[in-house]
DNA sequence: CTGTAATGTGCAATCGTCTGCGTTGGCACA
DNA sequence: TGTGCCAACGCAGACGATTGCACATTACAG
């Protein structure tokens, strides 16, 4: 600007209005700036404009992981909704750590966003970081991996919900001895899913047995170990829900190795409808989340509570998810 | 700072230098400026800084969609690198389009990043945007999805030696016969993998056969219509090396439905190894490309460039590929 | 020919942080 | 008592964009 007002003989200020094209100037200045600040290719320094306003027009996103493919969707959604009302996004991934998820608040906070959209970390089961934004009052909307607690906005997916149409499922595939593999007890989703999982259960008369609950720290080797676990069980489960498709996956290939057949000796069914969850063989019985979708949503509320069209009482969003029957839970057990 | 000088008595000036811990400050003073500092949970405004110092610390990074695995890897390696030399990241992607590259180039620029990261959309075969930030001397670097006359520095996998080696691969199994499924012929992945593809050909004294080159745009429609001219082909060709792994996996997905068996009856190859690769049935034979490995290496160069670490001269970074056999071309034709 | 309004521009302050230079007060020494 | 020096801190300007207010110029009415 300082440029353009030097070439022009004139002042910031002028170069200023006529960029926002303010109507108090003279056309004919108005047009021989506006010409000038294209032909230098003038863009604005959106610090300065931030610093000015003291609204920096970015968001901050943190989630565990971005090279999850579910994450990724759910950015992707994020991104797009928040660029169509003018804000950019800054990505943070905690890699599953509290301590890198605090980190990152830290300097998403710095850098002076204007809201957050958080994904907790599978570590995270301590929220003073959280209830400290909340003091601040800084905006921010929790999303999938949620805390129940803090009155701010969320985002979920009916978790029991789906647990409780893939369970339903595998009953009336005339499964009975049916086995949750839960991710780390304390997580949203491994208490939600759990739910679920007992709801079905309950439905057709049959008491929750704690062997048939396994917890894997969702590490390959553990998957494994819990795959051998159950494929050496006496009597054999008839079908396994594992809480996410790549534990399933896991599962899946540790059995084919061990000469298990899917669905003929156990069915088998997972959670999030990954990519890979439909080109495995057998694919994947699975329940579908739309990331996109969520992202898109988690955005647009955060986005209307910054510009007051949302009210400031924090909300609840309830995603539904879908059934995906395939081929791995085809398996109708004569009893 | 302005509330913690208010009540020390003291002025922002000694505050801003008591936490940059000036030596010519006294001890008390400071001692007391950081306590308070502490207590009133003081973060300074990067805004602010960045401002003043003309540097953001914030870099930029631009990629054709952040849902493939591999660019998600990509981008996990910059953040994690760019964070441990203390700068932020701004992602946006492209969504293959052109139009939308160039808009992210606009705002991350006018954001004032210190440099970028670029890989192009599939659209891109046109460059004035780049040359733009060329000329204004804006740092940036591509990967990956490169342009090779432009005088910056890229970081790309050797496509030509991956997609060699696995040609090779295919011939070493008595294949013949080998279709290259191509993506759309300006881009730079579908030029080189060629390369390596009639190279490795060559070697084995066969002489490049034009019907033996498809085209696809990479949609799943596209895929599924090449994959069926494959199969309708006479005589058959003995394998196909599909220039990424998505592609091949489209393939062998509707040679299923065809009834067509793999490796018997052809032979399959994919490029880039993504996490689908290895759960297929039969598993795909690939080239791994280590995606963190390379979003390392292109934003340490970045980060060198900025520091006056590297030379101002570009060079051009080529990371080796592995081939990873795996069952889709276990096929021993015997002639 | 003067008063007044309308029009078009410039000045200066602001956002939060940093830093060169100047100021203040205290002490030692001549 | 005067001079010099040093430690400790404040002032003011800068980064770039914006905007209320003041100012200058002109036109026009009285």
């Amino acid at each position: 600007m300082k440029e353009i007002a030097k070439k022009l003989g004139v002042s910031v200020s002028t170069i200023s209005r006529a960029l926002k094209d303010s109507p108090e100037l003279h056309p004919e200045t108005k047009r021989k700036i506006v010409e000038m600040a294209k032909e230098m290719n003038y863009q604005p320094n959106l610090l300065a404009q931030s610093l000015r306003i003291s609204r920096s027009k970015t968001l901050g996103v943190i989630v565990p992981e971005i090279t999850s493919h579910f994450f990724a969707s759910c950015i992707s959604g994020i991104q797009d909704y928040a660029n169509k009302r003018g804000y950019n996004v800054m990505i943070c991934q905690s890699n599953e750590s509290i301590e890198q998820e605090k980190a990152n608040i830290r300097t998403l906070v710095s850098s002076q966003v204007d809201g957050l959209l958080i994904s907790l970390s599978r570590e995270t089961n301590q929220f003073d970081h959280l209830y400290d934004l909340y003091n601040r009052e800084i905006n921010f909307v929790l999303f999938d991996r949620v805390q129940e607690d803090i009155p701010v906005s969320k985002v979920t997916f009916n978790d029991a919900g789906g647990a409780y149409q893939v369970t339903h499922h595998l009953l009336e595939g005339n499964n009975r001895r049916i086995v949750y593999v839960s991710g780390p007890e304390d997580m949203y989703i491994s208490k939600k899913r759990k739910e679920g999982y007992l709801k079905a259960l309950a439905e057709y008369g049959i008491e929750k047995d704690p062997l048939l609950i396994k917890i894997s720290d969702l590490t390959l080797e553990d998957n494994v170990r819990v795959a051998r676990e159950i494929a050496e069980m006496v009597p054999r489960p008839d079908a396994v829900f594992c809480m996410i498709d790549p534990v399933a996956v896991d599962v899946l290939t540790e059995w084919k190795s061990m000469g298990i057949k899917i669905p003929e000796d156990m069915a088998l069914a997972g959670f999030t409808n990954n990519p890979t969850a439909a080109v495995v063989e057998p694919p994947l019985t699975t329940v579908a989340q739309p990331g996109y979708e969520m992202g898109k949503l988690a955005v647009t509320h955060l986005l209307d509570q910054l510009d007051g069209l949302a009210s400031e009482d924090p909300i609840s969003i309830v995603l539904e998810t879908t059934l995906v029957p395939r081929k791995s839970s085809r398996h109708f057990q004569e009893k």
